[in-house]
DNA sequence: TTTAAGTTAGACCATTTAGTCTGAATTAGA
DNA sequence: TCTAATTCAGACTAAATGGTCTAACTTAAA
């Protein structure tokens, strides 16, 4: 939602506001709006923006990049196509905004694995954030899978970068846990390829999920059933203990 | 790859060929095809037909029903537009069919569960085959995955009606293996789901299982050592044993 | 050779849609 | 009140594209 580069994103009316020289000719009475003013400015507009992505992300979700038109966008954010070009340079502009701002939040859970933690607790507690998250943004879960599926041609540069960085991190840490252990040996990538698979299936393949068993995530019921049929695959596995 | 009802795909000309008196005027010399020369041709042009699926399949599965265009299939299958067209109705018609034919390749390995067998061979190899589709029909996997995350408008009868028959029968069996004690209690529907996803996300998911571990199932190595994992971790579990 | 189906290139049409531009209305700070 | 940023409706352009149509060419069976 935050961290972005300050006012990379403003309209370029804005950017080249605000001379370097920052009071050329104070007695010619031009407008020179003071900092408060600028600031509240900018928290109006990040509003209307965020309120901009976040439609478009609901729908790009649903339709994908291709399969969305502005004005369904702009319809959908209640807003003018021209004031959306007015936020965005493009659709395709919007559509990596959208696919960055995701990223963020798609990947802070798994930053939790740490050495300290108890393993079985760390991944109990990482199946219930995944699963709570496909519950609470499936469109996200989607719109990544969408992305990822047709190649990922936005966010390979992430893939490849800050993705592996933490996975490769927390495979130490997974590795520690089985030399302690702690844990069954298994080859750590696998194990959080199958963590993200299983949680994430409930959002995107939440119609196959719906049409075979009649249920979703948001039924409170279901939720705590799947999370606790998907602890105890991880921790257990399906052969009977003893 | 078979399975369509008879001549139901065939250009509007060969429908209404054949007129339903076998022979009015026999001396007429009218061209009356024999019945191997229409076989012949049904064949070469069910060929063809096939080789334009073929080619969709890839290209759908890549771009989106809505990211594609028809110059794209028709370049890709070697063959005109005009001739495309000539085979199926429409772009919406071509991707129905494509649809079609992948659900009968997709839902079969379920179908091989039985009661009688070993739940641990069953399941063990039901991974196997599920990740072998994975490898070596990728594109029909993402393109599965694709039409589901977008709501399955035009397979959502299926996966209500068929798909869902075959879960319930699988459920029986694996509820089966329950209660006979040769399985730890799970909720079946939940187990289907994550044998699912596991072994789809290296075919839907395959650009970040690269990105971040190097490797595709391509490599028979990678392959082995997915499937070893995977079935670990099913039937055992992550938790140490004694 | 004749014929009908299959095939093609390419012109063509209609629609959708990304993006531009204009001119006016609105808002809110100075 | 005055000004500049913001917002909007709507006309417009340019490109892509689904689909039709035609006229010619190919193939293979009769």
């Amino acid at each position: 939602m935050r961290a972005l580069k300050e006012e990379a994103y403003l309209p370029v009316s804005k950017q080249i506001q605000r001379p370097a020289t920052p009071a050329k000719k104070p007695k010619a009475r031009t407008r020179v709006p003071s900092e408060a003013t600028l600031n509240r400015r900018k928290r109006l507009m990040e509003t209307k923006r965020s309120a901009i992505m976040e439609a478009a992300l609901d729908v790009f979700s649903r339709y994908g990049l291709h399969g969305t038109s502005l004005d369904q966008v702009a319809n959908q954010a209640d807003v003018s196509k021209t004031n959306l070009l007015y936020y965005f340079a493009s659709k395709e502009d919007l559509y990596v905004n959208v696919l960055r701002q995701l990223m963020d939040v798609w990947l802070s859970p798994l930053k939790a694995f740490s050495v300290e933690q108890d393993p079985v607790e760390a991944i109990g507690d990482y199946l219930r954030v995944k699963l709570e998250l496909s519950r609470d943004h499936p469109a996200e879960s989607r719109l990544f899978c969408l992305e990822v599926i047709q190649g990922a041609p936005l966010l390979l540069g992430e893939l490849q970068g800050s993705l592996r960085d933490i996975v490769e991190s927390k495979v130490s840490v997974i590795n520690a846990w089985i030399e302690a252990g702690k844990l069954a040996p298994i080859e750590a990538h696998h194990l959080i390829f199958s963590l993200w698979a299983m949680t994430q299936h409930y959002a995107d393949f939440r119609t196959q999920v719906e049409a075979v068993s009649g249920r979703t995530l948001a039924d409170p019921a279901f939720f705590a059933e799947t999370l606790t049929n998907l602890k105890a695959l991880v921790l257990q596995g399906i052969c009977p203990r003893n």
